[in-house]
DNA sequence: CATATCATGTAAGAGGTTACATGATTAC
DNA sequence: GTAATCATGTAACCTCTTACATGATATG
């Protein structure tokens, strides 16, 4: 037989899914643990695709009872270090090959917006401002990034950042195009550089 | 008791999700059926939140226990339609004060590219064009929303509209200025725009 | 009368979040 | 020694997707 019982299941050669090819996919730099896994993937694509410890302890133990991954050693600290094994290097080559899906975003705040006429105003507008807080400190973070690291990146992590930091200023621009209706009264009008200058 | 046992589980008072919320919201609008709500939904927030037919009749058969919603009598097809309750009225003004949480995003693509450097040049070309398709049509789709009805839009409605042109805009010029070695070959320039005449 | 669209739902499972539980090591 | 951080994992639950199953009504 080819399929062996497993927690109630059977190992089946459904494809990855993107969370445990991510995984695969950081594990070609060498070995890591489930905690190195989850800081890497925060930093790395953590703005475009969020994975949370459960899950990559999950996706570890599956992989590894599929045998795309295999445990090492325990370490000093418990820490458990997984390898690429041969298929797990297969199994991620595949996935990359199938066209990646359609992106998916998930706005609260258009939510809360696009039904704004049953808010007070002033909620909504605080709502608002705090959101747009959040995107500006991000946008500064990026063009942070880009401006230390920027011209050493490799062209792949350097088009993902691109992308951040299109994205938040498109953000931007958009919070500070609202009506004052939903914006509020104008208060910040400044998006971080001197009012004077630029 | 202020519970009574339900489908296996207990009927409790926690806040409701922003899925279910939606159908609460799109209700104060009068009386509609499962399938109203999915199109209705996918119409007006479904650019930044989708939902699936299985999720309405799941939320608003949970709703119905709640009391938030109340089914009416059965019309032609079956149609079942539910009007808010003054429960639900409620419920949803209190989930519409609560700070909307942070945006997700997820976007595939992002993923093949950041581990661009392990698949075929042309391949991950392909993939950006196929891409850079299908966002172009989008923002199109909207532009033609905002000439067409655009100055008779609500302001959140219209505020909504313009976050995705302002989104599909700036996805656009991210597109085109990929390096060539992730774009793959300049092909298309034409961005929307009529080089001579269109 | 056949096909498209309207309409409702269930079942199963995948994917993701949150809270809980535990303990080692490092830094102060 | 005490707090922060490193490190692993489980349990419970919620959310979302996909596939299945069924049937009525309108359109050509």
């Amino acid at each position: 037989m080819s399929q062996w019982t497993v927690k109630g299941g059977t190992v089946k050669d459904r494809p990855l899914n993107a969370t445990a090819a991510s995984l695969l996919g950081f594990l070609h730099s060498g070995p890591m643990t489930g905690w190195d896994l989850v800081r890497t993937a925060d930093v790395l694509i953590g703005d475009f695709w969020s994975l949370t410890r459960s899950q990559v302890y999950r996706e570890l133990a599956a992989m590894e009872r599929a045998g795309l991954v295999a445990a090492g050693e325990l370490g000093p600290r418990e820490r458990r270090p997984f390898s690429l094994t041969d298929a797990g290097r297969e199994a991620f080559r595949r996935w990359l090959e199938i066209e990646p899906g359609p992106e998916q975003i998930r706005y609260p705040l258009l939510l809360t917006i696009a039904f704004g006429q049953h808010l007070a105003p002033e909620r909504l507008a605080a709502f608002v401002a705090s959101h747009r807080t959040v995107h500006a400190a991000r946008l500064a973070e990026y063009e942070r990034v880009l401006a230390g690291a920027g011209a050493g990146l490799d062209p792949h992590a350097r088009a993902t950042l691109d992308f951040g930091i299109r994205y938040e200023r498109a953000v931007l621009e958009w919070f500070d195009h609202l009506p004052e209706q939903i914006r509020g009264g104008a208060d910040d009008q400044e998006s971080g550089d001197q009012p004077g200058a630029r």
